[in-house]
DNA sequence: ACAAAGTATACCCAATCGGTACAGTATATA
DNA sequence: TATATACTGTACCGATTGGGTATACTTTGT
């Protein structure tokens, strides 16, 4: 169980745009070169980035990506979920139907998975990225 | 970010046999049955909970299955760990070589994830298949 | 008008997932 | 001791996902 490659990019993007003045806009290829990511692979998680509302992009000759937001707004789940979507950890805790025994309400299986993804959920939230850098 | 299917499978045959008298066994066939798992795949996973010392099993004619150890003696963790292998969470957890970065030791994004990790295997170790049945 | 940025869509190869097939081995019982 | 029954091991398979690239396009400052 891990999370994708793209999830970790997107880390390092917004963990280097939380280290800029607010506001300051930098190139995808100034933050691929510093952050060691593949141009074209970080301009597309970028997009997914400003879809979530996490980042401001900016076209044009001196366009690039700001926050779109303050650092401490932004934690680590929100970086999770812009990229690859809500944490599942169980197909039945999504739809009920994949459940094969079709009992979920009452099955202890789910109720211990849907407590231990709430809690995952919890840390991942407890994140920000105005705090991750200081200590 | 989720468990797969056969991890599923396995909390369910686990718990299955977690609901019989010490040391019975079970065929296979019956566990498939009950809880509408593909037999030959539910004998592969199987396989990987006696790997793990989670289950016995005993061949020929009246063989079959039972846990090698106390329903409280078994976690979800355990079985996690027995299925897909050790929860990574990202790749520069496992091998610091994968970090782009190559400075694991003072990047707070690894710092953050390895906190989570740690969190998410405390979660999955607390349930263990005593437990999970009461309440 | 043109170069420098981001956008959109579509594609690609490799790995993993979910599962099956087949050939083999142990064992209780007739 | 033959045989049916149950597990074992390895290899395979189609579909999906992961990680990334290509191509064509749009916006914008100078």
């Amino acid at each position: 169980m891990k999370l994708n490659q793209a999830t970790d990019y997107a880390f390092r993007a917004v963990y280097y745009l939380s280290g800029l003045p607010k506001g300051q806009l930098v190139e995808a290829k100034l933050i691929a070169e510093t952050e060691k990511i593949p141009l074209r692979f970080l301009l597309k998680i970028l997009r997914s980035l400003a879809a979530a509302g996490i980042v401001e992009s900016y076209r044009g000759v001196s366009g690039g990506y700001t926050l779109a937001k303050e650092p401490r707004e932004i934690t680590m789940k929100d970086v999770v979920e812009a990229v690859e979507g809500p944490i599942e950890l169980n197909r039945c805790l999504v739809d009920p139907g994949e459940c094969n025994k079709n009992h979920t309400a009452h099955c202890p299986l789910h109720q211990a998975l849907f407590s231990i993804r709430q809690t995952l959920n919890k840390e991942l939230a407890s994140y920000n990225f105005a705090d991750l850098g200081k200590n």
